[in-house]
DNA sequence: ATAGGGTTAG
């Protein structure tokens, strides 16, 4: 719904009102809950609480799908505090059970305001069947493990990943991505490296990303041999290099000062199919900017425009 | 369209 629609019905509440009253009479429920899945899209959190409080004070039973949709929407709003007490008081007073994507909104609440060590915590209460009946789930360990590794608690991460096949959560596609992100990022190279061979041990077949996590971490500790090493056995996997591959590859020449053959990478890209973003022009800017290259630099600013006015699809304002 | 992972610049 866009955003204009959602101002203009909340600067007219009466409308908004019958209009709530409506999807209730004729029983399209499923309405409202869209209406609360926008507002809470949108961030008018608001106006999701106040459809909300009509739907309780209507007698209507929403499905508790509509109740996680504000529990994300807390969330994302960096409420958490909120969103905790939605989850352990006043679901419970309203009648509603938190489910396991109740739990895992909350989550990735706390991950994304670090505070991951309490959602461990929260973790293990799951597990432990803490009183909330209500088991986690892969996603929830992932989610954990990569809250961790952001905030720097590898050594927990690592032990919550070795943990997880014991609780009957074999790692999956994402969570050797993000154990294999983490260690790149901690420079521990040979534990990802290995990671990457258990995956691949385990048949949980890889895409382009753990290998994208290892290639970058190989070009920031300057090892571009290894980082070719890697490139090999992607492409041997039958994966091709994707924008973010070719992104990092582009940033790495030029920060060591290579434009020339940044920008061969870059052609060959454009040879192969893969659009540049955003992203691509800044690197190749910023490496040309660097050398006082301003030809290069006009002339990559040219192709960039032509190609905006091709797509439509990137903002120059982004480099000027 | 109920949940999870990778790149740059500032």
């Amino acid at each position: 719904m866009a955003r204009s629609r959602v101002n203009m019905m909340a600067t007219n509440a009466c409308a908004f009102d019958i209009r709530i009253r409506c999807f209730c009479n004729v029983g399209r429920l499923d309405l409202a809950d869209i209406l609360i899945r926008c507002f809470c899209n949108v961030g008018r959190l608001d106006l999701a609480f106040a459809a909300f409080g009509l739907f309780l004070r209507t007698g209507w039973r929403v499905q508790n799908v509509v109740l996680n949709q504000l529990i994300k929407g807390l969330c994302d709003g960096k409420r958490t505090g909120d969103a905790m007490d939605m989850v352990f008081r006043r679901m419970p007073e309203l009648g509603y059970t938190p489910d396991v994507f109740s739990y895992n909104a909350l989550i990735k609440g706390l991950c994304a305001e670090k505070k991951s060590q309490e959602a461990l915590e929260l973790l293990l209460h799951m597990t432990a069947n803490g009183g909330y009946n209500c088991s986690p789930d892969v996603v929830s360990y992932n989610i954990v493990i990569d809250g961790l590794f952001k905030e720097g608690e590898v050594d927990k991460a690592y032990f919550l990943f070795h943990e997880m096949p014991g609780q009957g959560f074999p790692p999956d596609l994402v969570t050797y991505s993000s154990v294999i992100d983490g260690l790149c990022k901690a420079q521990a190279m040979d534990k990802a490296e290995a990671s990457l061979q258990q995956m691949l041990y385990k048949g949980v077949m890889p895409n382009t990303r753990p290998y994208n996590s290892l290639i970058h971490g190989y070009c920031s500790l300057g090892q571009l041999v290894e980082a070719v090493r890697l490139l090999k056995k992607m492409s041997g996997g039958g994966l091709q290099l994707n924008v973010v591959t070719y992104n990092m590859l582009i940033d790495y020449y030029c920060k060591i000062g290579r434009c020339a053959e940044a920008r061969s990478i870059f052609d060959s890209m454009v040879r192969r199919g893969q659009k540049p973003n955003a992203t691509t022009y800044c690197s190749l800017l910023h490496g040309y900017a660097t050398k006082g290259a301003l030809v290069d630099m006009h002339d990559l600013l040219d192709l960039m425009i032509r190609d905006e006015m091709r797509q439509n699809g990137l903002r120059p304002n982004l480099v000027s």
